[in-house]
DNA sequence: ACTAGTGCGTTCTATCAAAGAACTAAAATG
DNA sequence: CATTTTAGTTCTTTGATAGAACGCACTAGT
């Protein structure tokens, strides 16, 4: 029973979890955009396990969002660094501290940010890459891509098969 | 050895976490993020197991993400539903979309996002919500919040700067 | 030289969670 | 009456996790 994977599943937030859905590697991610870079210092900061620390960081690694710099030579001694994909997690981890704050951080925000080029302390706010403006979930509709592997459904199945589909959606 | 809690740990993106850091909560919230609001459906289209979907969804409940709407008295039977909470993990989801769509979808992008007021296929851009312009990683400079309680954990550094600070600050 | 400390993993075991399938249940439908 | 629909529950097997101890290759202190 092992757990299973998105791999194979044709859809992106499948594939960012592939890589970022464990249970700690986010918080390991946030780290190391923090700057945090040796492996005592993932562990002392987390308090996570040894073991796991050191299969997350494989795992992050294999998937091309950490590298492994050396950093002396006898013993060989090693940074944990982000790959440009790996920093790209920046969006991601703004978007989940942004929501943490506004619904579970009752006593402000622990973090907040400053954009430095404006020197303000700001919101990240998504807007759209056409016509500039501020986009809410609700202005948005997904349409299929060229990447989409079947074209009957919008939203991307997951598991394999389950070729049941509703009729007509009865939605509400 | 049960999984470590994060609710005890002050950042945001630790309440994130523990709120949809599992293995398929993301994934749950996604399809309701397409409008799917019931039990089968989810379970049909994830490939999930019953018995951990319904572990989950009642998880997202306590939190207050999802709630039951019922659609029909004799069996009961509800809907679920995401709630304002749940609706607004729509930037995290966007955000590990288009990550997922830059590094990991060769084939391009499974689904793509029309913004209905301008009607372009467009790309979701973080921008300051000071300046409005558009934000990179090394634009930001993470500092300390109301609610911060532990001022050692966050080191002065930057999102995405990779030099390599002196191990010359023991924090901790 | 001897001892302790640092930095980074690896190994081991007890316990917990996941996958998957089978089962229950209540009502609608044929 | 037998099926189907929809939603959950129970059970077993197997895998993952926490936590601690251990190993290793150097360096620093006395």
């Amino acid at each position: 029973m092992q757990r299973t994977s998105f791999r194979d599943v044709n859809c992106s937030i499948a594939q960012c979890l592939e890589v970022v859905g464990d249970w700690w590697t986010m918080l390991i991610v946030r780290d190391a955009l923090f700057g945090v870079s040796r492996f005592d210092e993932f562990q002392a900061r987390l308090g996570i396990s040894r073991n796991v620390l050191n299969q997350r960081l494989n795992h992050l690694i294999e998937h091309g969002v950490m590298e492994r710099v050396p950093y002396q030579e006898r013993p060989p001694r090693y940074d944990y660094r982000l790959t440009a994909k790996g920093r790209d997690l920046w969006t991601v981890a703004t978007a989940m501290r942004q929501w943490g704050d506004r619904w579970a951080a009752p006593g402000g925000p622990p973090v907040e940010a400053v954009h430095r080029p404006c020197g303000h302390r700001a919101e990240i706010v998504p807007t759209c890459s056409a016509c500039g403006e501020p986009v809410a979930p609700q202005d948005v509709e997904p349409v299929l891509g060229p990447g989409a592997t079947d074209p009957g459904l919008v939203p991307p199945r997951v598991s394999g098969d389950a070729s049941r589909r509703r009729p007509a959606a009865p939605d509400r």
